[in-house]
DNA sequence: ATGCCTTATTTCATAAGA
């Protein structure tokens, strides 16, 4: 089973590179985030053999997840999921294979003393007692997504320039950490060149070509689907050439 | 010290991203 993730900014702009991407790599579950529209182009995905959920309202945020091995019990959103001030188009989870799937896109938080950085940390508390209900019926689960938290300073291509900035900061990695707590693992991808784990670079200032980038988009899995891993990768290839999206999806293999 | 790029939208300007 091929597990993927991908926030590819703006599904609408990025279908061209998706539809190469599927046809390419052939996840069989794949999770979006950024896709930024409240109309999925389900028909393109689907004459590829995917069915697919999508959860999105518009303008900014949406989250979609595409399966070939089923897609029931879908999701949109969790229980008691804190808004801005209503829920956003941020979570869809379903079951697909056996496992729970959850693709998720963290509120970015801007800067530290935005209200928007407690609204992340309330999200964050709010997921983790939403996945440990999820966690204790002894399904496999596994979230994924785009997390807008560095785990740690290898993370990030340098930690002098984050400073005083959110996706680095205690608060945030301690909200990762209580989700670990639950018993999930870090599915960590091997980068396919250099040895920095990035999965974001800006687009701006040749950002991706100096590899000044960010681990923020994650996989963490319970340990029934990590034992089962075979290999996990970063497609930095897809971060290149035209029109990309500025985050590469992290694909993790699974016997 | 700052912009650098890309997106969608009640578009020739703005908000947001991280």
């Amino acid at each position: 089973m091929r597990l993927a993730t991908w926030n590819v900014n703006s599904v609408s702009s990025r279908l061209p590179r998706l539809v190469e991407w599927l046809d390419l790599a052939k996840p069989d579950v794949l999770c979006l985030q950024e896709t930024k529209t409240a109309e999925f182009p389900a028909a393109e995905v689907e004459a590829l053999g995917y069915q697919v959920a999508a959860h999105g309202n518009g303008r900014w945020n949406g989250v979609a997840l595409l399966s070939r091995i089923g897609l029931d019990d879908v999701s949109l959103g969790f229980p008691d999921e804190p808004g801005y001030p209503d829920p956003e188009t941020r979570a869809i989870g379903a079951t697909c294979g056996g496992a729970r799937i959850w693709s998720l896109y963290v509120p970015n938080g801007r800067t530290v003393d935005d209200p928007h950085y407690q609204y992340k940390l309330s999200w964050l508390a709010a997921l983790k007692t939403a996945i440990a209900a999820e966690v204790a019926t002894g399904a496999p689960v596994a979230i994924c997504g785009d997390f807008n938290v560095a785990p740690t300073d290898a993370d990030v291509w340098d930690p002098s320039a984050f400073v005083g900035s959110t996706h680095v900061t205690d608060a945030e990695r301690a909200a990762l950490r209580a989700l670990l707590d639950l018993g999930l693992v870090d599915i960590i991808p091997k980068p396919m060149k250099g040895n920095n784990p990035f999965t974001y670079w800006d687009y701006r200032a040749g950002m991706f070509h100096k590899d000044m980038g960010m681990r923020i988009d994650l996989v963490y899995a319970t340990e029934s689907l990590a034992g089962r891993v075979t290999g996990a990768y970063i497609d930095r290839e897809a971060r290149k050439g035209k029109s990309p999206s500025d985050h590469a999806p992290v694909v993790v293999d699974l016997d």
